[in-house]
DNA sequence: ACATATATGTAATATGCTATAACATAACGG
DNA sequence: CCGTTATGTTATAGCATATTACATATATGT
């Protein structure tokens, strides 16, 4: 046994593989080249080969976690009836957002941390995706004449704020007493969610 | 000249004050206890005389952030007139509280990030003190029994989401269009207000 | 099949940061 | 004035990043 080849043969999906194990035991933060060869069993320069530096490495895991975060938020989505109120369609993107957030905290932190994103056009199309599902909802809504303020772009923005600042201050414990009993989860972001529809829409939706 | 003297006299404030100013021109992730030591002009492990790791130098930036926060958050609000409407005092804390951060975007995040504040009873009371601002408009207004959902605290839970949330999607450039076109950052914190006021409230504040 | 270019790996090394140990000097208190 | 404590220095161990030079496997064209 151990008889391990010259190429490893899908090296770079190892490393990332690794990585995102990681960056989820240990926080971005520990996030080390080095550690991550020697846990694949290779030399540390051969990570080299297939990320250009530990940036380059961050880019890459965040690209997987805005994919693996909108895949998870859809699914929740799609599963809810077509014919469902705005309300139970935010509330159920509310709550897989911030699910996800807190199932994934430390990957969430590297993604939302990720600077000039417009740099590197496939991690700017996975993180606009997100925002993207906040908007389909309102769009919607927007086309049968409910919001109060017209603005689309505005609207989506509120709800996004409301529902991201949840979930970082949650993961930043910054809430600590609903940390401490985590049922105090849903009934806060449906009182979010109430409030959202309340404050933006001309009736009840 | 030049002829310093073995004691420096005041190098943990002179440390501080250097690892500000890294964090503001550099990012959080930079900050350097050898580069600090150097830019003050001492041997690098005296920095180490004051500050036992590095983590420890960042919650001791983590408590300065904080309080400077804190203070022009409060600076800002103790301007308005004595008897201003609660929504005049929400969009006052939600400016200040957005400019804070927009201004001092690495020192920001690196405050909100620190974990275990818990375990560090000085940092703990100024991240509280955060909180403390919107509790304190709040409970005046829910004596006036004006609350839809009598809980103050899930009200300020769900204000400081919004609030937080815009500021960390402003500084994580996540809203590009807001960011390339800064004007029009106040109209999207006052309809955020706008938003939270409709939908918190029983009627004009 | 074979030669060659390319992709992918290793060994060796320069640089830099964290942290500690051993030692030096200044400041302070009885 | 002497001993203790606080604060600084030099030296060093350990580890991570990143590059260079070199080795080996894979793929491609004829």
């Amino acid at each position: 046994m151990e008889d391990k080849p010259y190429h490893h043969g899908n090296l770079r999906e190892a490393l990332l593989k690794e990585a995102a194990d990681q960056v989820a035991s240990e926080g971005a933060g520990s996030l080390n080249l080095s550690k991550l060869a020697r846990a694949v069993g290779v030399s540390q320069p051969a990570a080299y080969r297939h990320f250009a530096n530990k940036q380059d490495l961050a880019i890459s895991l965040g690209i997987y976690g805005y994919n693996l975060m909108r895949a998870e938020i859809e699914t929740a989505l799609v599963q809810v009836e077509k014919d469902a109120p705005t309300i139970k369609m935010m509330e159920v993107h509310a709550e897989a957002y911030v699910s996800f957030v807190l199932e994934n905290p430390e990957l969430a932190k590297l993604m939302f941390s990720l600077k000039e994103r417009v740099k590197h056009p496939e991690l700017y199309a996975a993180s606009k995706s997100i925002a993207t599902l906040i908007y389909q909802i309102i769009h919607a809504e927007h086309a049968k004449g409910r919001l109060q303020n017209g603005d689309v772009d505005n609207t989506v923005r509120v709800i996004w704020s409301a529902v991201h600042g949840l979930a970082i201050l949650l993961i930043d414990e910054q809430l600590p007493r609903v940390t401490a009993d985590k049922s105090q989860i849903p009934p806060l972001i449906r009182e979010t969610v109430r409030v959202l529809v309340n404050g933006l829409f001309d009736f009840d939706v």
